[in-house]
RNA sequence: CGCGGGGUGGAGCAGCCCGGUAGCUCGUCAGGCUCAUAACCUGAAGGUCACAGGUUCAAAUCCUGUCCCCGUAA
C-alpha cells in the first residue's frame, strides 16, 4: 500500500523480487491548473506490471477491507499511503503489516516526518520499518538505517535519498521475516514527537521567528509545501513571493522590524527576522519565473525599508 | 471551460486604463580609463511588442479568438 513518490523505488523492487498480488493506493485526485484528476505514479507502475490496483476512498470501510482480504495477502507493506489502517485491516495478512517510515522512530511520527527532521535541525535521520499497530507509527521497530543530514539538505533531497534507501532495507526485512528471524524493539514512547500533515498555508513565513529557524524551515519545506511571503509591487498590489532554499542567515541585525528589507544587492535580499536576518537568493513572484536575487532586482524595484509580510497574520 | 498572474531586443521589467512605430536595469560587442577589475566613461549591435482577425488615418496600447508560461484551491 502506498501513494507518495517516495514509495516508488520500494514498490519496483518488491514487484521484481516477490509476488505482488495487489496495490492499494489513494484514489485519483484532481490536481493542477485545470483540475484534471491525476493518478499516483505508483498506480501506473502497477498497471504496467499487471498488478491489480485498489483505490478505496476510505480503507476503514468493511467492504474495502474484505476486498483486500479477498486477495489473501501474506504480508502488507505500507509506505506513504495516506490513510490510517484499522485493526480489522491489520489483521488481514497472516504475516502482518509493516510500515516503512522515513524517520528514526520514535522521532517524527506522522505524515511530514522528512520535513520535521530538517526543520528540527536534526543531524541525522533515516528509515524505520515497524510492525504496524493501531496507534499511528507506534509499533515495534524491526529495522533501522541512519543517514546524516547535510547543511544544505532540503526536504526534496532527503526525500529522494530515503526513498532510495528503503528498498534494500525492506528486502532485508522480508528475508528475515521469511526465515522467522525478525525481531522487533518497542519504541520509547516518551521520546515520540509528531509531525502533522502540512498544508500550503504552513509555507507562509512568519518573520517574527528567528532566522535560524526560518532557514531550516525553508530548506525543510522545499519543494513541498514551499515557503512564501508577500510584498507590495509597483502598483501597490500585494503579491505572493515564493522563497527557495538558497538562503543564508545573517547575524548582526538589530533594532529592525521583522519582515523589513535591510539591504538589496545582486548577492541577495536581506530581510530582518525575529532574531537575525535571512539573505534570500532565489525567489519567484507569482505569475513569474523563478529568479535569482540579481535578476529579480533588475526589473523589480525592491528597496531597503520595504516590508515583507504575511497576509494571514498568524496568532 | 475552478481562481488568479503573465507573454515587449540575450535576461529581468516599464509602457497598455488616457491609441500616434518602444524605454529602464543588466548582459553582449567595440573603444577608453586603470597596475587591475565583476568598477567607471563613450559608442554600437540586437525587438514581426506570443499568434490570428477586427476597429481606426494610426494599435504594444481598444475588441474578438487561439496558443504558451507561471502561481494557487478542493
Amino acid at each position: 500500500m502506498g501513494t507518495g513518490e517516495i514509495a516508488l523505488p520500494t514498490f519496483k523492487r518488491l514487484a521484481d523480487s516477490v509476488t505482488l498480488i495487489g496495490l492499494v493506493t489513494q484514489p485519483d485526485r484532481p490536481v493542477g491548473r485545470r483540475s484534471k484528476p491525476q493518478a499516483p505514479r505508483i498506480k501506473a507502475e502497477a498497471l504496467a506490471r499487471s498488478i491489480p490496483v485498489l483505490q478505496p476512498e476510505d480503507v476503514r470501510h468493511e467492504s474495502e477491507i474484505s476486498a483486500i482480504a479477498a486477495l489473501d495477502p501474506e504480508l502488507i507493506v505500507v509506505m506513504a499511503y495516506g490513510q490510517i489502517l484499522t485493526k480489522a485491516l491489520l489483521a488481514v495478512p497472516s504475516r502482518g503489516c509493516f510500515n516503512i517510515h522515513a524517520s528514526l522512530l520514535p522521532r517524527h511520527r506522522g505524515a511530514s516526518c522528512i520535513q520535521a527532521a530538517i526543520a528540527a535541525g536534526d543531524r541525522e535521520s533515516g528509515i524505520s520499518i515497524i510492525k504496524m499497530v493501531e496507534r499511528l507509527d507506534a509499533g515495534d521497530v524491526v529495522m533501522t538505517e541512519r543517514i546524516g543530514l547535510s547543511a544544505d539538505e532540503t526536504g526534496g533531497s532527503l526525500h529522494d535519498r530515503l526513498g532510495e534507501m528503503a528498498p534494500e532495507l525492506t528486502m532485508m526485512c522480508i528475508e528475515k521475516l521469511a526465515a522467522n528471524t525478525l525481531t522487533g524493539e518497542p519504541q520509547d514512547h516518551e521520546l515520540a514527537t509528531y509531525a502533522p500533515q502540512l498544508q500550503r498555508l504552513d509555507g507562509q513565513i512568519d518573520w517574527r521567528l528567528p532566522a535560524e529557524v526560518l532557514e531550516r524551515r525553508i530548506r525543510a519545506y522545499e519543494p513541498w509545501p514551499g515557503s512564501y511571503t508577500h510584498f507590495k509591487d509597483g502598483r501597490g498590489r500585494p503579491r505572493r513571493l515564493k522563497i527557495f532554499a538558497d538562503v543564508s542567515v545573517s547575524r548582526d541585525v538589530r533594532g529592525v522590524a521583522p519582515g523589513e528589507v535591510l539591504s538589496v544587492s545582486s548577492s541577495g535580499i536581506t530581510v530582518a527576522c525575529g532574531d537575525g536576518g535571512l539573505v534570500l537568493n532565489e525567489l519567484q513572484i507569482e505569475g513569474g519565473r523563478r529568479l535569482s536575487a540579481a535578476e529579480l532586482i533588475r526589473g523589480n524595484a525592491v528597496e531597503p525599508g520595504e516590508g515583507f509580510f504575511s497576509l494571514v497574520s498568524s496568532p
